[in-house]
DNA sequence: TAATCAAACTAAACCGATTTATAACCGTGA
DNA sequence: TCACGGTTATAAATCGGTTTAGTTTGATTA
């Protein structure tokens, strides 16, 4: 594995290496027109390729940024990556995307892992476990993104969705349809923010139309739990006729718990889920859902991050929260059709 | 953004440079259980991380491997990327994931960047058009795995599926129920070895049969004229009563027109499709599809890809072809249900 | 007393780039 | 002939680690 170097070139090209490194950087001007063509034939003979690495460590600057996600299986996490690697590789940076897995350990492996390699900043959709740490790495001006879910005890930019407002239209929707039991399926785990604001949302909602709040129909689902929760939910005597899942795996938990036991959307149940995901439109019953637009998200974080590691005048950069709007899609799984999915 | 440099621990614990790197690379040897003492005090006080790409540009090892995927918005490549992921974190490696995008321009520029950052190793889907740029760098003793797509001009390590197989399986499976008008949707494009296995998977089954193949039934699908040509395939005189699609976005392409048309699977044609995702089972018509071991491709890849980054004798390596088998999932898009997905 | 040796540690070279300070060259005007 | 300035090119330091060859120290041996 002969790599050839950037002092290859030169003694091909009968110059010092600096020069050399003038001609890749595009630093002309002290340069005749004759070395820069006799430099361009050696790279071009040789095939070289600048090591990255070595500029890195001389730079302090390695063009590339990690993102952590919470949890890969959410068609949201693919979604807002893919979002971030656009954007950063038009701008001329790579990604290397960390999958948490809803793990604090492995979250804070990761944030070790990403600082070691360098990177120039991280977006990341954290736990909240490692929040102190996070905190310690924006303090000493490291570019930190946090997307998804927000935390007022960190001073940095943030990008997420009006959850509260989102979940607000999904129960407005179901009730304005007449539904007064309406169920909420969440993920069990520790209380964040994207989970909090949703909830607010429901309860918000259900007191503006004066529905009486019934604990019961709220049901936290673990990877242990989730039949035996769907089960006490739907065997109650008096058991809802709606149901609002509040992310994209909740939704398949429930839509995969119902087709077992042969429930119907809607006949025997409406739904709406949070979070649009590729196939939501070719379900059995096509489900209604509060969209975020994931890509978005991912591309703003992105840009923020790039923003914030590209300006040198530390000083002049305040902080940023972007708040997306979501929108109601309408489809069938609630009992009826509209023309468009305009709320 | 201070950074602690080996150096700053040194000077902390009243020991050389030299003294502190043999400490971090656990070679314990010849250091005296007080210096030793010393040093780990030093490191945990000033919060010292060692810096990989200066240790990189010294060991000339980066500890990162690239994974080009053809095209991400496959559920596919997002399941390969998982276990190549799982495989290498495991074993200390991370990953920088890259979407060609179909497009060999992108892939090109791909392969060059990986380069310069200098990765350990590729694993790559080819789109087939930068082959000898491949070619050129697994001759220079550069390690690259191919999966999914077969290629004969590139002597190196390939995982892939047995696409002829389980293509057979599939049209015998339909013609088992009495189909003898069975259509076959592919994308356009190059025709790299997954498309012409699976066409021949078909045709072979056909052949078998003694059912005469009808080239009118075989469309190649773009992102321009998805629609003519599934609506040219439906409104035949002697519409086919099958339909096999041969990559998940096929899938997805052709279930969006047919409910668009209000077509019933099964009722008013039967379909099988290549790959298995997530929601497939929750479809209008739960989808029966031919599946490969998607996860475990990713896995054998990188195990693959590792093998060979680790081994130091280049010699005694042997290139080795891992061909997974395919199965057959019968669900309820072929009109009639059994109780297991074994073929 | 001097030579030998092992244990414990270090100076300096190196990886492959960038950059700063400086040098060589050439033509011009005094 | 020499000083000067502008143009073009280079030597050497640097980034933060690893590693090799070598030094220091104190004890042991001849």
């Amino acid at each position: 594995m002969v790599k050839v170097r950037i002092i290859d070139v030169a003694q091909k090209a009968g110059v010092s290496k600096s020069t050399v490194s003038q001609f890749l950087n595009k630093r002309y001007e002290f340069m005749s027109e004759e070395t820069r063509k006799r430099i361009a034939q050696a790279i071009k003979e040789l095939g070289f390729q600048p090591n990255a690495i070595a500029r890195s460590l001389k730079m302090k600057k390695t063009n590339t940024v990690g993102v952590i996600v919470a949890n890969i299986l959410h068609p949201f996490s693919t979604a807002v990556s893919r979002g971030v690697e656009d954007y950063c590789q038009k701008h001329g940076y790579n990604v290397i995307l960390c999958n948490a897995d809803d793990n604090p350990n492995k979250e804070r492996a990761y944030i070790h892992m990403l600082q070691m390699k360098q990177v120039d900043g991280i977006i990341i959709a954290s736990t909240g476990a490692n929040n102190e740490l996070l905190k310690q790495e924006i303090d000493r001006g490291f570019p930190v993104v946090l997307f998804d879910r927000r935390f007022d005890d960190l001073e940095t930019d943030m990008v997420y969705s009006d959850n509260r407002k989102g979940a607000y239209m999904a129960i407005e929707h179901l009730i304005q349809l007449g539904h007064k039991r309406i169920a909420l399926v969440a993920p069990a785990g520790p209380l964040l923010s994207v989970r909090s604001e949703r909830l607010e949302g429901y309860h918000e909602a259900l007191k503006k139309y004066g529905i009486p709040a019934d604990e019961h129909l709220i049901k936290f689902l673990s990877k242990t739990n989730t039949y035996t929760e769907l089960e006490s939910l739907w065997s109650m005597q008096n058991p809802p006729t709606a149901v609002f899942t509040i992310n994209d795996l909740m939704a398949m938990e429930v839509l995969t718990y119902f087709k077992q036991k042969l429930v119907r959307i809607p006949e025997d149940i409406a739904m709406i889920g949070f979070d649009d995901f590729p196939t939501a439109h070719l379900l059995a019953s096509p489900l209604t859902v509060v969209a975020q637009p994931t890509y978005d998200i991912g591309v703003r974080s992105a840009e923020l991050l790039i923003k914030h590691i590209e300006n040198e005048d530390k000083q002049s950069l305040k902080y940023v929260q972007h708040i997306f709007p979501c929108q109601l899609m309408i489809r069938e799984s609630c009992g009826f059709r509209k023309k468009n999915g305009q709320s």
